[in-house]
DNA sequence: CGTGTTCCTGACCAATTGGTCAAACTATTT
DNA sequence: AAATAGTTTGACCAATTGGTCAGGAACACG
């Protein structure tokens, strides 16, 4: 899609904008953004941003399929072959992490979600279905096996993304409501989601 | 707040307008919405609307305010005399309800928490996380009973939160996900749902 | 050093958008 | 029916915003 950056420069001022792209789209959306917010976070001039890129539906498209990616790589780390709790805990906890080390790509996809995912709705059906569908195929393997609990595994997986991206979508909330503990949230949030799915996909 | 409508005509035309920026703040978010696309929903002339409302944030905020108090309803019912965990799934049964029932409230607030809450962060600190905290109270009061497990209960409430409103937020992605079966998935979710707290919950 | 290429900018533009206002139109009241 | 109060609108405005463009500055390289 994008052009191939050649030179240094290029190189540079291209991720220093994508940068300040993912700051700006995620904290206000994509309508919410603005090619002048974008330009002074990166500490370019608006014309300059438009040198590199074709506009700002090119920027925030870059933003997404090249983040969609790394978004995605959790789930693709779930071994058919390891321990059945251990590999769904195991995928809770990256995922968590996620939240926590990258918020801002959260939001850039809970933006666009929201509403309606107008510029994602082919990802969505297209190469999420199939990661999904087939990781869903082999955690219904380990509950017909007796290995985990008989839960649906589809709604399973939903659950695991809603509850992980919750620290980061919903941030300010958590924020919030547990006013006084500063970071701390996070490692609480990791040891409730621990419990929570170990009790529930126990299959005693 | 806002002036309390007297005439008949008043009444009407605010009850629409509300109801056609609901539709459109939620689908794009406050930044996203512009006053012609309300008017049109609403089937009024854009100075219409501003005879009736004193701008787009007044009439945002006052979406905002009025629905806040239905959406926590679900919560203020949990019963610190009843079963606990029936109360619990109760309480994730009636706000999966919310979600099926009115996805564009869930949404408009969606939209304004990942974007910072900015015209709601009072209402977070004050009312709502005051709720919270006592409803937490009442749960922490069960587990300390052994009456269910030992789980964080603001965190519990964060995972209720995030697992219900999960279908009304990303609907979309979930209807990609789920394709071929239309508005069952609704159902699903409540039977996952139900198994996923029962489980956890149980103090054995 | 000169020259071609890449990079950057100020000035500008058309479209969109939130909002105003005077005038016209419609109900309601007396 | 006249007077009054409430409702609606077309025309207009200033600010914002995505994007363009011609030319200048910096750089690479023979």
């Amino acid at each position: 899609m994008a052009a191939a950056p050649k030179t240094r420069i290029q190189m540079k001022n291209r991720a220093t904008i994508l940068e300040a792209a993912l700051e700006v789209f995620s904290a206000n959306g994509f309508r919410g953004a603005t090619l002048d917010q974008i330009a002074t976070a990166a500490g370019l001039s608006k014309p300059n941003l438009l040198y590199y890129f074709a506009g700002k539906e090119a920027i925030h498209a870059e933003l997404l399929t090249s983040l969609l990616d790394t978004w995605l790589d959790p789930l693709r780390a779930l071994n058919a072959n390891g321990d059945p709790i251990g590999e769904i805990t195991g995928y809770v906890q990256r995922k968590l992490e996620m939240s926590r080390a990258y918020p801002r790509e959260s939001r850039l996809f809970a933006n666009e979600i929201v509403q309606g995912a107008p510029r994602m709705i082919d990802e969505i059906t297209g190469p999420l279905k199939t990661l999904v569908d087939e990781k869903a195929a082999v955690i219904r393997g380990w509950s017909e096996a007796g290995q985990i609990a008989p839960l649906d595994p589809h709604h399973l997986i939903f659950s695991i993304w809603a509850t992980t991206q919750h620290y980061a979508d919903f941030d300010v909330q958590v924020r919030g409501i547990l006013r006084p503990d500063g970071e701390a949230h996070f490692d609480a949030a990791a040891g409730f989601l621990q419990s929570l799915y170990e009790r529930a996909l126990s299959p005693f």
